[in-house]
DNA sequence: AAGTGGTCTAGACCACCAC
DNA sequence: TGGTGGTCTAGACCACTTG
């Protein structure tokens, strides 16, 4: 019973809030070394019993403790405390798997499925490719100390890696896969990210419920030539990284033209 | 009266759930020009009788849509519906004012306070100043078309723009100031983000509940000599923006190292 | 099969905003 | 002051996960 865990625990009055009291619970099971990152808080109807509040209320707080990220859920499964968040830079990173191991945690990713597509006028104009060019579709999950934190829809163009579906097949980072059968190096080119609420199919794959606040980035990758590579599509739980750039590698002329401003008066 | 724009629309029963219904609602208005950008919606009680589900439904499906973006509420004041999104590129935007003015939107500024604090040890050692340099702190909020969009926190270590606190008592874009009157142009270095919840007393300030999902933003700025100027936090609503990264300016020698990997076994 | 979160009802009262 | 969202109650049943 993961309940009995917390059953004598104190409850100090000058907490007044339900989302506090809970915190309490949780850093009190934390000190005590009763309670660690990933591991499981009590139910939602033993907190409404002991926190003496309407279940709906317990659920709210939880809520507000999931959007600080101080807590997540699996979906019908549990809440349980949040590891520290991955620091991840778009811009740079162009291997996940190299960045989640150099901050000495466990990296992951299991293919969902592939197929292909032709490209149509906006993703050809994006890509600085034709119209009709054949692309390489493949869904990946991806993991952290095996919890997924997010779902990687990859386009490849077909051509300049011929037989990567059954490459990537396996569970070894693309980038690799890459480098190694290909002979090709990454390099970021733009990319977009906005807040957003996950929903199916993402969402059942991240085993969280559909709803649940995300994290939406859309990246083009060209190659070291400046050849167009591929664009991907990330679906992120919200809670489980750190954007970090570092700006340093940018060419002074170019980020300091034009800071004279019209004044909108 | 609200209500009556959308008194006789149709709503058909193939949209099974509540948060399709409702898009269906306000799609429809839009369409027939009764509802516009930052337009209000019915009320929560309204559409529990119109659509004949209990209030904590309507509101549970309204919360999903926000978290889509697609709609925005003001705390207690009511729901309305969002327009586009601000696209913002925060590693090389070193004017928002300039930047919204460039997409034909209307930027403003309000001074919310002033003050003054001495740099610690670890801010110190991030903007690469000596710990006990004073530092200046302005507290702005910043508006996009007249809708509070983020909190910016300003820390400028104070020797390099004496007297900013007078002279960011105004409106004008601080850009501009530093600029004008200290003949300081800016450059990003670092930068931080992710998404979290919105509390008092920045939630308060953008006229939003707290808990609220929103994203953090950290900056360090140096100016265009690489000198170390100032470190802004920045609280935004969670769907006011799109970050947009252009990775182009970087130099290519930096951005492809290593990308070798040491795979996870 | 038991336990979990997910959904939903039908109310009540409170705090705040705008008129 | 009336209307808005915000909070809360005390249940019920459903869908899924887990042992």
């Amino acid at each position: 019973m993961i309940e009995n865990q917390f059953e004598h625990m104190s409850d100090p009055d000058q907490l007044s809030t339900v989302p506090e009291r809970i915190r309490h619970l949780v850093d009190e099971g934390t000190a005590l070394g009763r309670l660690k990152p990933n591991g499981q808080l009590p139910s939602e109807r033993w907190l409404t019993d002991h926190l003496g509040v309407a279940r709906m209320t317990v659920r709210k707080a939880l809520w507000q403790l999931e959007a600080e990220g101080f807590i997540y859920r699996f979906h019908r499964s549990g809440w349980y405390l949040s590891p520290p968040r991955f620091f991840y830079d778009p811009s740079r990173d162009v291997s996940f798997t190299k960045a989640v191991v150099d901050q000495g945690r466990v990296a992951g990713a299991k293919v969902l499925s592939t197929g292909s597509m032709v490209a149509d006028a906006a993703i050809a104009s994006s890509l600085g490719i034709e119209a009709g060019t054949k692309l390489v579709i493949i869904r990946r999950l991806r993991f952290i100390d095996n919890r997924p934190v997010f779902v990687e829809i990859s386009h490849v163009i077909e051509r300049r890696c011929p037989g990567l579906v059954e490459l990537a097949s396996t569970d070894i980072s693309l980038a690799t896969v890459y480098e190694r059968e290909y002979g090709i190096l990454l390099r970021r080119r733009e990319l977009y990210l906005h807040p957003t609420a996950l929903s199916d199919p993402h969402a059942r794959d991240l085993r969280l419920a559909h709803g649940t606040p995300g994290l939406f980035v859309r990246r083009i990758t060209d190659d070291a030539d400046g050849m167009p590579f591929s664009f991907d599509h990330e679906y992120w739980r919200h809670d489980a990284l750190e954007i970090k750039i570092d700006v340093q590698g940018r060419r002074p002329e170019e980020s300091d033209v034009s800071i004279r401003e019209k004044q909108a008066k």
